[in-house]
DNA sequence: TAAAAATGTTGCCATGGAAAACTTGTGCTA
DNA sequence: TAGCACAAGTTTTCCATGGCAACATTTTTA
């Protein structure tokens, strides 16, 4: 380790230091249009530093995509109440998720969104899968219980569950649930509607 | 009109000439990734011409963004049969709102994609409102029908409707609807999911 | 029918992504 | 423990692309 008043050559930790910087610049700007540059000066580093750990730029979107799903595994795990009924357990669930959006609405359009590469890699991976299991598990419970119905196959109610979600995070994000087009608590609401098809 | 062997110094009528050709891109590339420069070759401009009918790249996207939302809108249109039942309208409706974005991907994604510039103007736009009015009628007419309940607030209930296929189509452009995970027919299973909970 | 407005063209610049060549630490091995 | 190989920075360079400015050609209108 260097005199530790100046920087030394090499940072350490680069990888995750630019993730972190790429992460601020997104909520900052709402957009991933930043640019590396941008994000090395940020960081400290040359604007060439990037890409001994990024090959291009794609490559750090689809890493910062990826990190999203994690954290919004997490913020799921977070919200979970074993304790409630399924139903109320679901609609928390699902707040939470779209709650997750609202607070992070570029990282989460970023994950969704085309210009992170190649979308399929993403979404295919076991880290972006997950959320889609978290459903189906509350729903299987809800089956279990007898308090949700069998009507259609559990895929298709979980998929039902999936796509309400969201479409309302980013409706939501979009600023599109305007107060007077669609009332104070549109999330809730209409995700009640939903859980009231599942109703046994 | 100079001789018509050779193209003559104005066009006539660049600016839907060039709104066609990166509605062309879009679709061949799947984003709108393209270069204006390249949109300006293929209508057979130069490259500054674009300029003088958009301020820049952003104007062209939300013009394009707008286009959708007519077409969308025409779809819809299209899709209707007022002889049916009101839930099997409702039904149609949606199937054909997530056809139409499975048909053009890109454009359904730059409609709704903060990259189009100011996403407020365009969703505000009247042309992009007309969508949550057709589900917005289609409910009104089932409730004077004693088809579908009052449980919750008409604007939430539309909202569920607007959400989920909204939901759906996004999820479906991404190729996550994957048969092993979720059916055959997944949108219209997870569509009935809904409609189930709107039934009186 | 000339001047003005519209619409295209060429040429230029600045930004930003990406590759190449070079430098500096780090850590292993003889 | 010298020395070498490799990892991780830096500088330099290139070039694609968005966008402006200055010029050219139609078209329109007073």
């Amino acid at each position: 380790m260097s005199k530790d008043s100046c920087r030394p050559y090499h940072h350490g930790n680069l990888f995750q230091a630019l993730i972190n910087t790429a992460l601020e610049l997104l909520q900052e700007q709402g957009s991933w249009q930043f640019n590396l540059r941008e994000v090395a000066r940020r960081t400290g580093v040359s604007h060439a530093a990037p890409y001994r750990h990024f090959s291009d730029k794609t490559a750090l979107l689809t890493e910062l995509a990826l990190v999203g799903f994690d954290a919004l595994g997490d913020a799921l795990s977070a919200s979970r109440q074993p304790e409630n009924p399924v139903q109320q357990q679901l609609l928390a669930a699902a707040m939470a998720y779209v709650a997750f959006a609202d607070a992070n609405p570029a990282l989460y359009r970023l994950m969704f969104s085309a210009d992170a590469g190649n979308r399929e890699d993403v979404h295919l991976s076991q880290r972006a899968q997950n959320t889609f299991t978290v459903v189906l598990a509350l729903l299987e419970q809800g089956r279990r219980e007898g308090v949700f119905n069998g009507k259609r196959p559990l895929q298709s109610q979980a998929l039902a569950c999936w796509a309400e979600v969201h479409g309302l995070a980013l409706l939501a994000i979009d600023g599109l649930l305007l107060p007077e087009k669609v009332g104070n608590d549109p999330v809730s609401a209409a995700l009640s509607t939903l859980v009231e098809g599942l109703g046994a």
